[in-house]
DNA sequence: AAACTCACTTAGTACTGACACA
DNA sequence: TGTGTCAGTACTAAGTGAGTTT
């Protein structure tokens, strides 16, 4: 029995987990869209073979959580693995250090700290050990449940199967399948290794249950008061005007403005409106109005829809303005601060009073959805934290500080009695995040402290050109190379004016693997003033280390490093590249040379480079001649076609051999068109490429997914893409990437 | 062990705003 | 200049499942 609920614990525990994984890997959605796209692909390919949707299934509950923790493992291991060589050789040293070194120092400090606070009382101590047994014994649980769990899933869509004919033959599959199963126990050790990894990353953050430490909001957003309607508009009853009070008048209104709706015809729906409208009313309304049939809300819903038109007219100052005014209030509520970051809130606002709509035939659908007051509502929010205030003249129903749930007000709605909650974005997505540090920075340049500052230049750096991070290196033991928060003055040149843009920075400095990079890039005046008073060998970044940069990207959001920088932005560039370079009517050949100029910005990003092949110009000579050679060829082609026209016209249309001709000689002009326009873009594809190196983005910074889903997309063949060791490496996105994936 | 509660999590739909097109 | 269309977003109803109560 207490193993059984310790599996449910460990369970429970997961899945929190990879929710928090989904929020921070932003692929909530990714995942989402891919779980019922792949039940889609499921149940029309209902002639799969057993084995391939057997495999499908496993595979989808396996790497449910590797879909998530992939991500974070590209994000926090493979650069390492790949790219980082030199400076892992020196972190080695350290090997916790895998953020740099503050992290590391901030995550012992941490450690101390709670060993600490646990040796403080005995029982904490003791239970400490349960709980990191707990923990293991959770793990073997959650595993072997998840087996099962799979197992059934895929016994129950087997038994699905059998009732259609197996339209593949067994025995090859059967290899195959094997095949498969081993690449899925590979895949799932790995997914195993990961869970540790991440299961240690966040046990670090939050122990048991809390969902944080610090949190503080400005309390949810009122919908604003109800404004009668004017004197001349009017209701009837029987015929003749009455002036409701303020509350019947509301719902009336709200009953009025939905008349267009084929809801308000619906029995059910007009009965319940009026039940409640009713019990609004006073009582002298109550005895008068007793038929809903006998109520004329004619001007009422004339104002509303004169109002809907006006709004729609408004000018385009008008709309900026209304634009801007909620701008405003986003910025007032809809953000909280979690921990030491700002988040975006999902649903700040209290939802408005008006009846309530179910889907399909709901039973309760007209009823009256009551106006929130703030009397209702229970505020959860840190202790130590500024307290929401409640609306003048009001007060809250509660303030509770239960770091336990995620929640940051809540309200009982009164229809179904369920309880409503303010919450967090719940796909508060990296790519948002991005956005909030993308604006932070640009903020941060004009700080009056100049480690602020320097930072917020850094990370431009680091976003725009995707330096490396930069860690201080031992002086003497590698080549000097260096990285963003380790430039030196020596490494740019500032010209006010160059090329006609002001203000232009010029790299130059030996980056990685002693990679030269060079580029040129118009900014801000800030970088004078770094320089001023320092000699060439000085730090350009004099008060910024890599640590701090981390600490500081750490706290928007958990986990991100620079690196983890360079690697988004990596991917993000494929993917909008990918959007931006494919056409859909191309051939393959256009398609491949799109794909790899968006692979090409990438490595022109991230700064990937190669001497050209030493063979490089011969192959272009050979490619050349070949072209020559097909130009030729078709030249001949298409004098052959007019001749075989000429012919056939002369002789008169009749003659079917002759049309034969003609037609065959049409085909062969067209396929060498086809040829030489594909050997012209490979030439293309093949000069871009003179200096670049696409292999280092390609197996270490891009999410495969986006390379699969674009080939699902557009129908290109993989194989042209990733070569056989490349489809080896990405066999789990090959396998679970479906088309509509989104980075 | 059924029913209920709570805290999310998913998802359908209405609205918006950008854009192409006539 | 209006209009249809499409994608993205906001809103909130509906579903889920662990935990608790009856």
């Amino acid at each position: 029995m207490g193993r059984e609920k310790q599996s449910k614990g460990g369970e429970e525990k997961s899945s929190h987990k990879s929710s928090k994984l989904k929020k921070l890997s932003g692929h909530e959605n990714a995942e989402a869209g891919g779980d019922t796209s792949s039940t889609n692909s499921s149940n029309s390919h209902e002639k799969i073979e057993n084995g391939k949707l057997l495999k499908k299934l496993q595979l989808k509950n396996k790497t449910r959580l590797l879909q998530h923790t992939k991500k974070l493992k590209k994000l926090l291991s493979d650069e390492d693995d790949a790219l980082e060589g030199p400076s892992t050789s020196q972190r080695k040293l350290d090997p916790e250090d895998d953020d740099g070194d503050f992290i590391s120092k901030k995550k012992g400090q941490k450690r101390k700290r709670i060993k600490e606070e646990q040796t403080e009382c005995s029982t904490n101590a003791s239970s400490r050990s349960k709980k990191t047994k707990k923990l293991n014994d959770d793990d073997d649980d959650y595993n072997s449940s998840q087996k099962t769990k799979s197992k059934k899933k895929t016994e129950k869509s087997v038994k699905k199967e059998e009732n259609e004919p197996l339209q593949v033959s067994k025995k090859p599959k059967r290899t195959k399948e094997e095949i498969q199963e081993a690449k899925l126990l590979k895949i799932k050790k790995k997914e195993e290794e990961e869970q540790n990894r991440w299961r240690w990353w966040e046990e670090e953050k939050y122990e048991d249950g809390v969902k944080w430490k610090f949190l503080e909001h400005k309390g949810p957003y009122f919908p604003p008061e109800y404004q009668p309607v004017p004197d001349d508009v009017h209701f009837y009853y029987d015929g003749k005007a009455v002036k409701l009070s303020l509350a019947a008048e509301e719902v009336a209104l709200f009953f009025a403005q939905m008349l267009d709706h084929e809801y308000t015809t619906k029995d059910v729906f007009r009965e319940n409106f009026f039940k409640d409208w009713r019990k609004e009313m006073t009582s002298e309304e109550r005895s008068l109005i007793n038929d809903l049939n006998k109520c004329d809300f004619g001007e009422m819903h004339a104002m509303h829809k004169a109002k809907v038109e006006a709004r729609k007219n408004m000018t385009k100052e008008e709309k900026q303005t209304l634009k801007e005014a909620n701008q405003k209030i986003v910025e007032e509520f809809g953000y909280c601060l979690l921990d030491h970051h700002k988040e975006r809130i999902g649903n700040f606002k209290i939802e408005p009073p008006g009846l309530f709509r179910g889907r399909g035939e709901h039973p309760k659908q007209g009823m009256l959805k009551k106006r929130i007051q703030p009397e209702d509502v229970i505020i959860n929010c840190a202790k130590d934290s500024h307290i929401p205030v409640p609306p003048v003249g009001h007060r809250w129903k509660e303030v509770r500080h239960d770091n336990t749930v995620t929640w940051l007000a809540s309200w009982t709605e009164n229809i179904q009695g369920s309880i409503k909650y303010i919450m967090l974005n719940a796909n508060s997505k990296l790519k948002t995040c991005v956005d909030d540090i993308r604006y932070q920075y640009n903020q941060d340049l004009k700080s009056k402290q100049m480690s602020t500052r320097q930072r917020a230049v850094a990370l431009y750096f680091i976003d725009k050109l995707a330096l490396r991070a930069g860690n201080e290196k031992e002086e003497g033991e590698t080549a000097d190379t260096v990285g963003c928060c380790s430039l030196r003055v020596e490494h740019i040149t500032l010209h006010d004016q160059l090329e006609g843009d002001e203000c232009v920075v010029e790299f130059d400095f030996l980056g990685k693997d002693s990679i030269r990079y060079y580029n040129k890039v118009p900014v801000f005046k800030n970088l004078k003033l770094f320089m001023e008073n320092k000699e060439s060998e000085d730090d350009l970044f004099d008060r910024l280390n890599t640590s701090m940069l981390n600490k500081h990207l750490s706290s928007l959001m958990p986990g991100l490093t620079a690196k983890v920088f360079r690697t988004y932005n990596a991917s993000i560039t494929l993917q909008q590249q990918l959007k931006e370079l494919t056409n859909k009517g191309d051939n393959v050949a256009e398609m491949i040379l799109s794909y790899n100029r968006a692979n090409r910005a990438v490595a022109i990003l991230c700064n990937h480079q190669r001497a050209p092949p030493k063979t490089f110009e011969q192959s272009m000579a050979n490619l050349q001649a070949k072209i020559d050679a097909r130009k030729e060829q078709l030249a001949l082609a298409k004098s052959e076609l007019k001749q075989a026209k000429k012919e056939a016209k002369s002789k008169g249309s009749s003659d079917p051999k002759l049309q034969t001709m003609v037609e065959r000689k049409k085909t062969a002009v067209k396929r060498c068109e086809d040829q030489l326009l594909k050997m012209e873009l490979q030439a293309t594809d093949r000069e871009e490429n003179k200096q670049i190196a696409l292999g280092t983005s390609k197996l270490n910074y891009l999410d495969p997914r986006i390379s699969v889903a674009w080939c699902k997309k557009y129908g290109v063949p993989l194989e042209k893409i990733y070569n056989k060791s490349q489809r080896d490496k990405f066999a789990w996105a090959i396998d679970m990437t479906e088309e509509d994936f989104e980075f």
